[in-house]
DNA sequence: TCCATTTTACTGTTTTAACGGTAAAAGTAA
DNA sequence: TTACTTTTACCGTTAAAACAGTAAAATGGA
């Protein structure tokens, strides 16, 4: 999943949720331009902007890879 | 999974790997500072320099919630 | 042990994103 | 249509990240 599809699987769940860009900035405590950034695809938003908005919309990240099984083993 | 979680993906990763810092930063285009934030957790680093990074480790995102099927759905 | 590599940590400069403000455009409902 | 809300898009200022350089500390192998 690249920046351009979490940027669509974002608005989804804003719109769906009923929320202008302005109430998510708002309940993310951030400004309604990343919010329009980020639902851009714009690559060079902060990490903590784009989690922040995720958390507000209940969005969860994972990580894949081939060696995952491996992490999560190891760690326990 | 939260940003320190995702940079211990990360170190590990690249530990597998038998990348130095300096390795994947070269790789990834990146300064070796910003791989050494990525992997202590720093929330404020740019979303392009975490999936630069990922993309050389060979590591996928993938969004989780109670709406990613209805948008899966929608979008075919 | 010694030697080489890597990692940590800090610094100063340059680059740039975040922010609010504004306004036009687009959408929505009465 | 009108009126209202939202979105798009640009701006200037402010705040802060990216970066290379440096050096000390840690790590690992011979």
């Amino acid at each position: 999943m690249d920046v351009k599809e979490i940027s669509e699987v974002i608005k989804y769940h804003r719109k769906i949720s009923g929320l202008s860009r302005v109430d998510c900035a708002h309940l993310a405590g951030l400004g309604k331009t990343v919010i329009y950034d980020i639902e851009h695809g714009k690559e060079t938003v902060q990490l903590r902007s784009l989690m922040k908005l995720l958390a507000v919309l209940n969005i969860k990240i994972e990580l894949k890879s081939p060696l995952m099984k491996h992490y999560i083993n190891e760690k326990g």
